[in-house]
DNA sequence: ATAAAAATTTTAAAACTCATTTTTAAATAC
DNA sequence: GTATTTAAAAATGAGTTTTAAAATTTTTAT
């Protein structure tokens, strides 16, 4: 991998502009031509000729006049945002969900398809394309309307090619999702880890801007995050960055299914929840949960200790609480490292609500070094269940408004 | 913080070329006109402008003529390495080093000042000006031949204004090292964490290019790391990315001086090494460290335990084992979250070479979860000694060639 | 009505890159 | 030794896009 000399030229000044005009529109509109030229420092023709052309390709339309400050009244611009349309995938462990959004990432149309358990490539791929024609046809809007389709699926996910390196859940290997729809949809496609999208939508539709650095954490079956660095989605060398299940804290915990020991997901993802509550529970402790499941410990997972704790089960509100000192000690070693402006939480953890984060936000309060670092903002997933889905969309969405910074071409 | 627009410009164009030109001749050079177009795409008339540009400016000089393949003979370039030259300061626990350098981040002048246990800050300040005379006096430049100064801080430092915000060594608050210096001096200085400016150094010296990610680590007295992503040092939102001394990795470890339990710097820095040989050689183990201080255990620090082990003490090299052992922990834990390419290991324990290097490297292939994030390499320093202060030139010397990229000003 | 002020548009100039040609210089073939 | 070929560097003019300034449009205030 040699160094991409990016050289400056006609096309790259003017991408450049246009992308700063398209994403001043997008986060600021409705606003005037001269608004922009003067939050941007581009000159009044410069803008204009721009969004000349933004207009004749329907991206963005003039809408309301707004009102005088003692002049020509100025004509507000606005993205079209409900005449373009993406279609995001998430690959769960049980079903498919799709989702179309418009320009905006506003869900539009919804869908979700169950899966056998451990599926075979062929018949994820197949289950994909039909959820694809089914939703399209559910909408009713004609291909070209389409800008694409954004794939969130957990596990590891070569970005470049499209292919789902390895999913844990399935364990499969090398589905080159990218390829397949791509062949038979003729539209762009882009594939991401579920996590990495989560954090992409919550930045994009939250107020992430391109200096903020966040991450996202997706708690779950495992525990993933996703790593903004200047507005994109950190990688590493081999797609792996961002897989603190796996990140070692306590050197006598529980055993991982990795082989090693006190990974964080050992001790703060779902199961280890579901877990340590049946030990407990079988030790002879008393819970709510024992009726929930009417005695089969076996039924007991991370949502049923969840429900018992918002109906104000003590045994599990303690447990809960525990899971959310692990999972602080884990954050704090991120910010330790990586050091965010802000963490956002999400996935199924995220119904366990204030049961978890207050003691989440305690343990960070209490380990972190620095005052400055204590002001990390922890916050829940805005998107809740469809964070992953609407973040696929806006891999799509962000290639669109940013596309202009992918100078290396 | 709100975003700052990048917008196209013709400044930005050239800056860009020129910056593209510069590196392609500092990194490629001896390298002709012709050969500079073809490998950056630039267009013949685009590099004869701009290198007459450079050839004014002196950064630049024409060389030997090349042997033709067949017609006019190539006219080499080169960077006017010995025409320019940078200050560097590692400032450290118990002296302050003092280097210059020149273009090519060569040595070509250096000098080391003790300091006293626990400085004011003024104190300190004065000491850097004094040797900053000094060097400048013995090296006998004109002061207009200095392109900056870059210092190389231990602790937390804010890079945006050059203010020293925390050493834990010295327990001083915010000494505004940059305008000291820049006022003194008239020239530009920058200022930067030790682990960064050596990780800095590393990258810039070594093979790095700006598709590497490769991550230092400095375990000294501390441990520290420096981050870079896409040819820039990362800083997180307060100046703390990289500080992988206060990671825990053992919720029932040793306490550490923040507080914590089990952070991996009282498990894998030199104090820790230190404590561990006393507490055991207490117990009544036998080693070749009790002879070399005579008896005296409160004289063990992580040096006499390296120099025990290299002539052959088993005792000491048991335990530079273990300090491996833990070292491969903590580095597993930052591949799972960042996945460099790289990792590079300087500072004080980068004496003990193999003894811990081996034991590191069994333990992140014995622990890491994916076969790909296997092959990442693990490199000691090659600047060693030295690394922080030539990394700190590399902050002058990055900001010259690089300068181009400094779009937003 | 008239003046002032703000939002666009128009026009012309300037800053570059880009494609092509020309000049220079050396190597090779005859 | 001369002509031919090849390649490097400089020069020329065209093309793209921003930039600066002026003109136009539209509205509010006097």
């Amino acid at each position: 991998m040699s160094t991409k000399y990016t050289r400056g030229s006609f096309q790259l000044m003017k991408s450049i502009n246009r992308s700063v005009i398209l994403n001043m529109i997008r986060s600021k509109g409705p606003i005037s031509r001269a608004d922009i030229a003067k939050q941007t420092n581009l000159t009044p023709p410069t803008v204009s000729n721009i969004v000349k052309e933004l207009l004749d390709s329907q991206f963005v339309v003039e809408t309301t006049q707004g009102s005088s400050q003692g002049g020509r009244k100025p004509t507000y611009l606005e993205i079209n945002a409900n005449q373009f349309f993406i279609m995001g995938i998430d690959v769960g462990r049980y079903h498919i969900k799709f989702v179309i959004t418009n320009l905006y990432g506003e869900l539009v149309e919804q869908l979700m398809l169950d899966i056998q358990a451990q599926p075979e490539a062929n018949d994820l791929i197949e289950k994909m394309k039909e959820g694809i024609y089914q939703i399209m046809q559910k909408g009713g809007r004609n291909k070209d309307k389409y800008l694409g389709i954004g794939v969130a699926m957990h596990g590891i996910v070569d970005v470049n090619t499209g292919v789902s390196l390895f999913a844990p859940s399935f364990q499969t290997h090398n589905i080159p999702i990218q390829e397949e729809l791509a062949k038979e949809f003729s539209m762009m496609v882009h594939v991401e880890n579920d996590a990495k999208a989560m954090t992409l939508g919550e930045w994009w539709l939250g107020n992430g801007n391109d200096e903020d650095n966040i991450v996202g954490i997706n708690v779950g079956h495992g525990i993933g995050a996703g790593i903004m660095i200047r507005g994109e989605l950190f990688q590493g060398a081999n797609f792996i960055a961002g897989e603190i299940g796996h990140m070692t804290i306590d050197l006598s915990g529980p055993k991982c299914s990795c082989g090693n020991y006190g990974c964080l997901q050992t001790l703060a993802a779902g199961p280890a929840i579901a877990q340590r509550a049946i030990k407990e529970l079988k030790a002879g402790n008393t819970s709510m949960i024992t009726d929930i499941v009417q005695g089969d410990l076996e039924r007991v997972n991370g949502e049923i200790v969840f429900e018992a704790a918002t109906r104000g089960d003590e045994f599990s509100q303690e447990l809960l609480k525990q899971t959310g000192r692990y999972l602080g000690i884990g954050l704090t070693n991120l910010i330790h490292t990586i050091n965010p402006n802000r963490i956002i939480i999400g996935g199924g953890v995220s119904h366990a609500g204030e049961f978890i984060l207050d003691s989440l936000q305690e343990t960070i309060q209490a380990r972190i070094i620095t005052d400055a670092a204590k002001e990390t903002e922890i916050v829940p997933s805005q998107l809740g269940d469809n964070a992953s889905a609407i973040g696929a969309c806006v891999l799509i969405l962000q290639n669109f408004f940013h596309g202009g910074k992918q100078v290396s071409q």
